[in-house]
DNA sequence: CAAAGAATCGAACGTATGTTTGAAACGAAC
DNA sequence: GTTCGTTTCAAACATACGTTCGATTCTTTG
């Protein structure tokens, strides 16, 4: 039994009930119950409730950027000096995320949830890391979507990360409005479902100059 | 002063608090000095802290489906006996939800939360309605985009609704990733942007038969 | 084997929560 | 002006929470 046995049942229970229930929700008692426990043993290995919950998000996200950041590697690698794929992109962005609920519950619950609740532990382990994608994520997409303006790119890219947040989080949605048709356990499936989607929309045309006209007809 | 004065007093106040600390964040001795009301005052007007939170919810939604409904009626009228428009379908789906964050706290912000921490009360007051704005725009949908199949049909349905719950409940997000380019507070300026790219990945290629191909030669 | 450090344990502490209670204040109707 | 139903109020209740403490057990090291 070495050091970090009943640390990793800990954090496995953690990430259970934060994900069922909430930050707020979860309660020590239970988690520490689930994981065959002390109740004190949070204290001991974490801290406290807070810098348990980081740990347990902190797990997640850093596997899933590295993918991301893999995926990227790799699309450039295929594209050589062309731009990238939308759909490479697109999917690079979102594929780890939903990919990461396979083995679990998914940790954008967690983070979304949190997100709201108390701002300031999540976005340290989430807001962080994800800068760097970001600013990949951007420049790729900026070369391959010349028809974009920086304000537009800001907007599609923040259009997609909510629709993987929330495709993740209510899964359970999907079933239901798909009377059964739509399996949310198949994530491939809905990943291919989505890529496509994503990409269309991101190669929609420009809205600027139309709505630029239409808001001076307005005021005037 | 009438029966229900401090009524919706304790609606405004709760919604506020609900809207920022999440259902269990928020605490019935926070609302009711918010409302300068008695503490007491929850159980004599609503019951519990779970009703009253539906109360909250419940008074936002109904305005909400009503003009969707009412956009929908209207595009209708347009068309005539022509297919609807995807972007009139959309905005009717997206414009007032997001709208109804305008004065005030967002309702998405609260259902999204209380939706994976207590289901059963927020599905009762949202689910339900919705189920007839479902069936509406299913059918228009359908029409409108007759290459899709009935799953194809679901998911982007899906994604539609997802992306407008995000956008809602993270608006401060969007003031970050862009830089201050893009301003939350420009309701109308997001709907402007979001419309065009959810009609395109509406209208994006159905995936059906691509898939299945692929799937069957991962298989072999 | 013995000593030291790490890990676990039961129990308690202080606090905050949602809910309930019974009395007081209010308002309208006769 | 009194009465009756409605609404407000201060106070208490029971419970659940995160955290802390000291003792105990286990594991490693000399």
């Amino acid at each position: 039994m070495t050091a970090s046995d009943t640390r990793e049942r800990l954090l496995d229970a953690a990430e259970r009930q934060f994900s069922e229930r909430g930050y707020d929700g979860a309660s020590l008692r239970e988690i520490t119950q689930a994981a065959e426990a002390n109740l004190a043993a949070v204290s001991y290995h974490f801290g406290s409730k807070e810098d348990l919950f980081v740990a347990v998000v902190a797990r997640r996200v850093q596997p899933i950027n590295l993918e991301r950041l893999r995926l990227l590697d790799q699309a450039e690698a295929r594209a050589g000096e062309r731009p990238l794929e939308v759909e490479a992109i697109v999917e690079a962005m979102i594929a780890p995320v939903l990919r990461s609920g396979a083995d679990g519950p998914c940790v954008l619950r967690m983070v979304g949830r949190a997100n709201s609740e108390s701002a300031a532990p999540t976005r340290r382990v989430v807001e962080g890391p994800m800068r760097e994608i970001r600013a990949r994520v951007r420049r790729a997409l900026r070369r391959a979507l010349p028809h974009l303006n920086e304000r537009e790119l800001s907007y599609r890219m923040h259009f997609t990360m909510g629709v993987v947040k929330s495709v993740a989080s209510d899964q359970h949605l999907l079933h239901a409005i798909s009377d059964g048709q739509c399996d949310p356990q198949d994530l491939d499936g809905t990943i291919a479902q989505l890529v496509p989607f994503l990409a269309a929309g991101m190669r929609a045309p420009s809205v600027e100059r139309k709505r630029r006209a239409s808001a001076r007809s307005r005021r005037s």
